[in-house]
DNA sequence: TCCCTAATCTGGACAGCGTCCAGATCGATG
DNA sequence: CATCGATCTGGACGCTGTCCAGATTAGGGA
């Protein structure tokens, strides 16, 4: 393929500051598995998936190709664990946005907010960081919660760390506890406000990309008012 | 690569009549560029936009791989194409769907339904032709809509018939005609609709393949119910 | 009718890709 | 201190998209 966009972001990446642990004393590498994920990251956050092709991730961290095979059975399952990385990464994203909103004393008016919030951050996120949503929502072929199956299980304390349906989950929990919206609603609630946020993403991301940051902001608001009515309305 | 899941589609599909116009009498083909966006679409319908290549394409057409580049500059722009295709063609299955669908009498009852099923019939459409979808989904990288940009314009007759987005939103006119939904919401009530039943897809399809075909189901109704509570309650 | 031009298609080549196999290197364990 | 198992390297293979030059042929002007 001679499809070459961008020559190689590699310059631009090792220049800043060495990888996770040492960069290669000698021969073993001290944290392979990370590096290549770390790299994988790097190279997804500008150029999305399709950026993450073995022998540059490689060629970042500084080893032969076909290191990679000491750490993952294939190039996908590399992917699948960039796509945790970059749910983490996302997740974390969106509790800091999170943590600059002010809610409303009253706690029904709090927990609209919240969610309000919540869904907001998801596709801002989606927006900003195209590549990592991108990698993080299609690189995991089980479902996005799963683990991947060949990945040996390590690093336990970051393993279980907050994704972003979790937030999604516990926003609407507090609308349930501020009695907005019927208990047994909620996975029928879960589904509907993560198919608006995930909806609004993709196509402002994918299928309309030349919508202007005004019209994006507009859209999304229109999603979760009619969203927030819709849950929230008693008929 | 040698990720061969399946070895060939081509003996199944050669084998199904002859495409478009006569299998090649010799040397020029007669219609190509039709046969090659057929031979792309029956591709995307098994294994999605990953398995348009370029070279199985030719093999299937029965031509040399380079034939190609006199009708399209790129792959890229072939997989444009096949997105179109593919685009037409949910929305022909959407009105076949919607064609059986009996309304009540009342218009604004009739209005609903209406939009309820157009949403069904979107996501329903996704996870019956999950290949078509995604092709149709990100394989024009200009937007869902806009023509790409290469093309020659030909075929006026099937150029502009109905896309997925165009029945959204003589749907949601209906609403507005109906007395349930302001005109001037128009806009946002597109981009929140279109958001809940294109999540919807995208999630059932990509981020939650292990759901029932029950639980789909289930995130249909609520997702449409939610969408039109929205929409329609006035406060 | 013939010819010639422009469109169409072929053949061969190239670099890059993911993956496999065999061998080199080395840290930890006995 | 030797050895074993994990880790990494080197080379190869078949596949890919794309480029270049040349072969083929349809269709319109003489």
């Amino acid at each position: 393929m001679n499809c070459w966009p961008e020559v190689s972001v590699r310059a631009k990446i090792d220049g800043m500051a060495t990888r996770s642990t040492r960069t290669r004393s000698s021969y073993h590498h001290g944290d392979l598995r990370a590096a290549l994920v770390g790299a994988g990251a790097e190279l997804a956050r500008t150029g999305g998936p399709e950026a993450i092709v073995l022998r540059e991730v490689t060629r970042i961290v500084g080893v032969a190709p076909n290191a990679v095979y000491t750490h993952f059975a294939t190039l996908a399952e590399l992917k699948s664990a960039v796509a945790q990385h970059a749910l983490r990464e996302m997740a974390a994203a969106m509790l800091s946005h999170l943590a600059q909103v002010e809610e409303p004393a009253d706690a029904p008016g709090a927990a609209e907010v919240h969610l309000r919030e919540v869904g907001r951050a998801y596709v801002h996120f989606a927006l900003d960081q195209p590549g990592l949503f991108r990698i993080a929502m299609d690189g995991n072929p089980d479902g996005v919660g799963t683990p991947g199956r060949g990945e040996k299980q390590r690093d336990f304390a970051s393993e279980d760390r907050p994704k972003p349906d979790t937030l999604l989950i516990a926003a609407l929990r507090r609308l349930t506890e501020a009695g907005l919206l019927p208990a047994e609603e909620t996975d029928a609630a879960v589904m509907a406000s993560w198919a608006t946020v995930h909806g609004l993403a993709t196509i402002l991301l994918n299928l309309q990309p030349f919508r202007s940051a005004a019209e994006r902001e507009a859209a999304v608001d229109a999603g979760l008012h009619y969203l927030l009515r819709g849950l929230t309305s008693r008929t």
